[in-house]
DNA sequence: GCCGTTTTCGGCCCGACTGTTTTCAGTCG
């Protein structure tokens, strides 16, 4: 895909302009950026259609310079602006360090890279120039710390509970009488920076003392009466904010963003007379204030329904809660069962059929697939073509003892280079559900890789992809995939497309979701357990889903039992 | 540089906290 590419150009022509001091252009880049990345088609097609100014934010001449990166792969106007200003883009990644002071460094030591940085404060350059003292000089070391370590980012899975249990600590003393998680774990995206904390308190100061000193902050980046920020030892960082009550509405909702979302919102308030704040929604004439207890009551003096958090990216939601056509997003309590586990008989796979069957039951699942690996090279003991009829008899023999779920006898099935699959079509055909997933040769072309992967969409005992792109988080990046044309053979030949929930890969991610959706294509929310409390991932692969705008017809293990099998056997012939 | 129940020019979200500034700029969310 050339979005990110493109991403990347326009977000880096918006850094350099904002330290040039360049007004307003640096905000259009950045909406223009924000755009293509929440596109759901290759920005190639776009182009070869002639519609990238149909893209909003995208106007002549952005359009214009995304053509000349899309013919030449490079950018004259993007170079001329390196020449003048040498500085590495990572370097703004440094907390504390923003435009007006990466131009200060650079102009005045030389400095445009993190190592540049880290040498003159080393040196004790930094603290000498004029707007900069002692303090700035340790607060840019500590960001440099921060983005040398971490460059910044947790998996939701990691970050919840975490936030859960400062949540009830903070709750145990009787000093606050609301407390909400508000941020990007409030939307449920699947990387998280830091951690957003909202609350209302009569007695702010205790509250902020108590915040401050418990047993897990390791520092305390800044401490104020409604605001304060910590750092946990594990280095995530929690702002906690306090307000009034009759402003915890308008500080959810500001506090929860997107950004992008609020800016989007603020500027709908002033299109109708109004300014919006964390404070409220005020007339602009009079001052008065006409909403701020509830986020409800905002979004409907807007004139907007109320927005799931989990849709507030400024992806059209505003649109759609203008015009109450909304998406009724999929819940936990729609969904009837998972449909990628692995039991011992994956050679990883630690559960026991016996167990997994309780787990379910515990769950109020009404099935559950159990998946195991068929044999491949890499796959440890994988079900090989003779051990089909012994797999699928001892779930028969599970099920005929436990009443209350049903288990599938299916597998993950390898799909080979050339789209084929090990297990013949006979062995296929015994089993009650086929789980399909690309597990070698990720480096493909995109032509071959699609190819590929469009063999197996069309065969016709494959139910569905599992981890569609391949990408693992923090680790592999996804690989080439013409996705108009995987979507329209999914939607084709009845395939449904995978939300693997669990953290190490979240794929399909909500962009990929939104444009399956988009197409027709149905999902399937799995968990690929290999452990009992891999189970619980599904909440996160729920997220997944809610934040790519997934409602329950969408999503086929929504399906009760009676349903699921007639959509498994359903598959048209190709 | 984009955009329009403020339309083809004149706007572009808003506030808290920090530090170095002696009245406010810079950064962040």
């Amino acid at each position: 895909m050339k979005n990110d590419k493109i991403v990347a150009v326009l977000n880096e022509i918006a850094d350099l302009l904002d330290i040039k001091g360049v007004q307003f252009k640096p905000r259009a880049y950045r909406r223009a950026a924000r755009e293509v990345e929440s596109l759901s088609r290759d920005l190639q097609e776009v182009y070869q259609d002639g519609e990238l100014e149909e893209i909003p934010a995208v106007g002549e001449n952005i359009a214009d310079k995304i053509r000349e990166v899309i013919e030449t792969d490079r950018l004259e106007y993007l170079e001329k602006l390196k020449e003048e200003i040498p500085i590495d883009p990572d370097l703004l990644k440094v907390r504390n360090l923003g435009p007006k002071k990466a131009k200060k460094v650079w102009e005045n030591l030389g400095v445009t890279t993190i190592d540049g940085l880290e040498q003159a404060i080393s040196e004790g350059k930094i603290r000498e120039l004029s707007g900069f003292g002692k303090k700035s000089e340790e607060n840019i070391k500590k960001g440099l710390r921060i983005v040398q370590k971490t460059r910044g980012k947790y998996l939701i899975s990691e970050v919840l509970p975490v936030a859960e249990r400062i949540k009830d600590k903070l709750l145990e003393p009787d000093l606050f009488e609301n407390l909400r998680l508000a941020g990007s774990l409030r939307r449920h995206k699947y990387l998280i920076g830091d951690i957003d904390i909202l609350g209302t308190s009569s007695r702010p100061e205790g509250a902020m003392d108590f915040y401050a000193n418990l047993e897990e902050v390791a520092e305390v980046i800044s401490k104020g009466e409604t605001k304060s920020s910590v750092r946990l030892e594990n280095d995530i960082r929690i702002d906690l904010r306090l307000v009034d009550g009759e402003s915890f509405g308008a500080a959810s909702q500001y506090f929860t963003g997107s950004q992008q979302h609020n800016v989007r919102l603020r500027e709908l308030a002033i299109s109708q007379g109004y300014k919006l704040s964390e404070y409220g929604l005020f007339r602009v004439d009079d001052e008065e204030k006409v909403a701020g207890e509830t986020e409800g009551e905002i979004y409907q003096k807007l004139g907007l329904r109320w927005i799931p958090p989990e849709l507030r990216e400024d992806r059209g939601e505003i649109d759609a809660a203008k015009a109450g056509t909304l998406p009724k997003l999929i819940t936990k309590g729609n969904v009837n069962g998972d449909l990628h586990c692995h039991s011992t008989r994956s050679g990883d796979g630690e559960n026991e059929l016996v167990d997994l069957t309780t787990e379910a039951v515990n769950r109020g699942y009404s099935y559950l697939a159990v998946t195991d690996h068929a044999d491949a090279p890499g796959i440890i003991s994988g079900i090989k073509e003779e051990d089909v009829d012994e797999h699928v008899e001892q779930i028969r023999q599970i099920n005929e003892r436990y009443g209350d779920v049903h288990l599938l006898a299916g597998v993950e099935a390898n799909v080979q280079p050339d789209g084929s699959f090990r297990l013949s079509d006979r062995a296929l055909e015994k089993l009650d559900i086929v789980v399909a997933g690309v597990h070698s040769h990720f480096d493909m072309k995109e032509k071959e890789m699609t190819a590929r992967l469009l063999r197996a969409i069309e065969h016709k005992e494959v139910n569905i992809i599992a981890h569609p792109t391949g990408r693992k988080v923090g680790e592999r990046g996804s690989f080439s995939l013409n996705w108009e044309r995987v979507f329209e053979k999914a939607k084709e030949c009845n395939t449904a497309l995978e939300i693997n929930s669990s953290p190490s890969r979240f794929d399909l991610d909500d962009r990929l979701i939104k444009g399956a959706i988009e197409e027709g294509v149905k999902l399937s929310i799995g968990t690929d357990s290999h452990k009992l409390h891999h189970l619980d991932f599904i909440q996160f692969g729920i997220y997944l889903a809610r934040r790519g705008w997934a409602q329950k017809p969408d999503v086929v293990n929504t399906l009760t039992y009676e349903e699921l099998l007639s959509w498994l056997e359903n598959k048209p012939n190709t």
